[in-house]
Formats: C-alpha cells, sequence, structure tokens
DNA sequence: TTCTACATTATAATAGTTCTAAACTGTTGA
DNA sequence: TCAACAGTTTAGAACTATTATAATGTAGAA
C-alpha cells in the first residue's frame, strides 16, 4: 500500500513525470498487497470503474510499456490474442489452463531450478520462463 | 524426405482431403531433415517463392492451424505481434535471442527435467514449456 | 459422370496495438 | 510567480495479424 506521494517518488525515481494519469495507473496496479494477472484492456476498464473517468487507450499502453521497461511489471509469456502482465515482479512461473483460459501463479519454490547445459556464444541470459499448461483431467 | 503421395497419406490419416495447396504446404514444411521455425507470413513468402503460385492466405492459416491441432506443428508461446511455429514437434525448450529477435532450439538433453512440485486440482499438465531470453552479452 | 461435402479464394471484418498531431501540463529557472 | 519548454495526454486514424464470409472450385463416392 504506498500513498500518492510514494507513486510520485516511483515514478520519478524512473524518469516519468507524475501525472494524474500515471498515479491512477499506479494505484490500480500497486495498491494492493495482492498481485495479478491483467491485459491491457482489462487494466483499462478497472481504471474506469474505479475513478468514473477515462484514460486514454494509448496512455495505458504508454504507461505499462514504460513500467515494463522499468521491470515494475513483466509480460508473461504465453500465445494469446493479447499480451498478459503481471504485477508479480519476483522470479516465478505459470500455469495456464486452458480449459478456463485463466493464468495462475506458481510459487517459485514449487520448481526445482531450471538448469540449461547450453549457452549461445556472446549471449548472456537475460530469463528463464516455464509455463505449463494445464487442461481439464476429463473432458 | 516424404514424396506427394506420402503427404497424401498423411493428409488422410488426419481427415483432410489431399488437395494440392495442402500437399504443397507439407513440402515446404515436412520435405527437409531439417526441421525450423516460422511465421505464417514466412510460410506464406516460402511457398510462393517455391511454387510461383500464390495459396491464399486463409488457406495457409487454415492448414497450419489443422497441422498444430493434429500434432505435426507445435507453436511456440512467445511474445509477439505474430505467433510462431516450429516443425520440431519432439520435446524441447527454446532460446530466444532478443537482440537478433531469433529463435533457437535446445536440444532436450541440454535441459534436465523440469520438476513442478505443485498441481491444480482436477487438472493434468498438457505441456511444460521453457523459454530462455537471452541478449547480448556487452550491449 | 454427377453429386455433395469439403476446400479455396479474395475480400471484408475484427481486434489488438501503435502512430499522429494538436492540446495540455509539470517543471525549471528567471 | 510565471513564462517557456519539454514531456504528456488524447481522440482518432493507421497498421497488422488473424478470422469470418460467401461465392466458386474440386476431390471422392456412387
Amino acid at each position: 500500500m504506498l500513498n500518492n506521494s510514494q507513486y510520485t517518488e516511483k515514478l520519478r525515481s524512473i524518469g516519468l513525470r507524475p501525472t494524474k494519469q500515471r498515479i491512477k495507473i499506479c494505484e490500480v496496479l500497486f495498491n494492493s498487497n495482492k498481485t495479478f494477472h491483467f491485459t491491457i484492456n482489462e487494466l483499462a476498464k478497472r481504471i474506469t470503474k474505479s475513478t468514473n473517468e477515462n484514460i486514454s487507450l494509448a496512455t495505458v499502453y504508454n504507461t505499462v510499456h514504460a513500467f515494463k521497461k522499468k521491470g515494475y511489471l513483466k509480460e508473461i509469456p504465453i500465445n494469446s490474442d493479447q499480451s498478459y502482465f503481471d504485477t508479480n515482479t519476483s522470479h516465478h512461473h505459470h500455469f495456464y489452463d486452458e480449459t478456463q483460459k485463466d493464468l495462475i501463479d506458481i510459487d517459485d519454490a514449487d520448481v526445482e531450478p531450471v538448469k540449461i547445459n547450453t549457452r549461445i556464444p556472446g549471449k548472456k541470459i537475460k530469463s528463464v520462463e516455464v509455463l505449463v499448461k494445464v487442461e481439464d483431467e476429463k473432458p
């Protein structure tokens, strides 16, 4: 839980002017103990709902991408017609329930470290992401 | 390496009529010892190039999706503005070179089996996919 | 050969995302 | 305090990947 002046600092720290739109987006994204997954559209809807005023879609896109770039959000690699983001930026993996079309965090303690015994010369590993697709046991 | 009549059988075996378009797509996809990655657009271009005639994009989409459904192609979960497919349907994972925007197979022998010590009740695991993002060592 | 169900095709429609350019605003420094 | 400017927001257009449509074509069975 952060108050507005803390969001102001947060934004300043990554070189973004603390505009009222950005602070509102911060509130929706970070003003909770729980992390969550979202698409841009879902986020835009939440914002409209919690403020009764619209923020331009373009601004939502811009801000989400800026946060992602700065490491305040993660994008989840999943084949979908839209991008999924995660407010949980700690290292962890995901279940994707193909029946329910639902993303679920896997606690990092529940995954043995993934060992890759090969490298590409001149390249360094940036991230290792595991996606576990699941479906109903008896369809 | 398969000849056309083998593609005919392959198509019949999955309940698809062996049309000349589908056989052509088979040739481009499977007539090589090497597996490869592609996007729909790249595939359409290859087809045009190797036949000097166009196959409608809609047909390419339909056929690729039919093959995917039948397990003759795999879709690679990666965040991108377009879908990537893989003619290598054996179990394996990928590097994604973010600098080069290039997908590279990881030999399955080079990855320790991924152990997930948690389950979702009522759901069974369909696949476990590892995506290792890499970038240039000194950017 | 003829019939029918399945396929192909060009094109329109859709949807997510990015671009644009004009209006607006936070910040700086006089 | 306030002017100036660079960064920001905005609505809507543009763009792109993908899917839908509906008319035409074709493989395969009888």
